[in-house]
DNA sequence: ATTCATAATTATTAATGCAAAATTAAGTTT
DNA sequence: AAACTTAATTTTGCATTAATAATTATGAAT
């Protein structure tokens, strides 16, 4: 009945996620050191899924591991928002160029209906959010490299601890969805020059706007 | 006495740089299951401790877990390696492009004398591939963004797994030795484009070789 | 009163134990 | 003889227990 009743997945990847939900939602704010015994208690497991999904979060650089001190939740600073938003932009207008001279038809129509499901969830902050990474998740997939995808996937979870500072002020989201439209207008008409333009200013608009 | 006695790190760092060597050195071939324990019983601790070495090595891609049949050594396709090594070319360059801006007279100099060290040990595989590493670390330090330092650590890693398939060919090591010399000179004379053409250049033509 | 030392408590790290699942082997049936 | 089923063995995954290190609290001495 349960999802652990039929589980596929170790118990640690699901305690990981339910981690980094808390320390995106600041339930755990950064900087706090995580209880293991009240956690692993209140969760209803022993210590040691746990701290196997704490070792996964700090590969991630969501949490800190102090020796013989445990596990901290990363503070992500203004610095390390715009280190990781820069090194995005690099990977993902690279990952727009790339897709823009190797797209076929099918690729195309994809992001063009990813971007009409975004236009739809304009009023609906988060639902934008959701549809905008599958968005850009789309664009990696076509950019067919699956370690970029790892990487992307790692950066954008620590951008996410700083969603709420990060959340869209005023006009953002309409900015946002015409930046997106011209990503996806240069990848249809193969214009890989553009396409990572188009990528790259998407990326300094949003950290301008995060900061 | 021991380097047990006087511990700083954590057991499981140790054992993921063990496992991490014996993977460099092919002594875990690539798709072999990894035994828990035959390992933890030959290297003398508990099966807790390697499990989480393994969950270390597993985010940064040299082994892979599967559910309920344990940790494999990450099979690292020609394909992998490729993409990979476009990665790695996208973050070096961009980091050369960095550094080639904002370099100040001491980043220069170090790197002036890595070079000169890496010259002296063109004859010497294992220090040449040592220094060749400092190398880029330090072009990487300089660019100063600790996510991408981390990244291309990752990356590096994967990278090492195919040492000997990427084992310089014949006229590598000079060929490689020039290419150096052009970051260095573009870097110390504030070119930034050329500083980035020519580590991207530098990991074109390592790709070519290693495949 | 303040500081240093020592004891006690708390928490992390590592080892051991146990249960569930998967693979392998053996046996029976068709 | 081949295939399917069942039993046994192996191995993972999680829990628990033990030990080691760090922090806090308490007391004594200057």
């Amino acid at each position: 009945m349960s999802s652990l009743a039929l589980k596929q997945r170790a118990l640690y990847l699901d305690v990981a996620e339910l981690m980094r939900q808390r320390i995106y939602s600041r339930a755990l704010a950064p900087g706090e050191w995580i209880d293991e015994l009240r956690t692993a208690e209140e969760l209803g497991i022993s210590r040691t899924p746990l701290r196997e999904a704490l070792k996964v979060l700090a590969s991630e650089g969501l949490v800190t591991m102090k020796v013989r001190r445990g596990a901290y939740v990363t503070e992500v600073s203004t610095q390390d928002l715009r280190q990781v938003y820069e090194l995005l932009s690099l990977l993902e207008s690279d990952a727009a160029a790339v897709v823009a001279c190797s797209v076929d038809a099918v690729g195309k129509s994809q992001l063009k209906a990813l971007h009409q499901t975004l236009i739809k969830a304009a009023n609906n902050t988060d639902k934008f959010f959701e549809v905008n990474e599958q968005f850009h998740m789309r664009v990696l997939e076509l950019a067919n490299n699956r370690w970029r995808i790892q990487v992307v996937n790692d950066l954008r979870k620590v951008m996410k601890v700083n969603r709420q500072t990060s959340l869209l002020k005023s006009g953002r989201v309409q900015a946002s969805l015409q930046e997106h439209q011209a990503v996806v207008d240069a990848i249809c008409s193969n214009d890989a020059a553009a396409a990572g333009a188009a990528m790259r200013a998407h990326f300094d608009n949003g950290l301008a706007a995060a900061q």
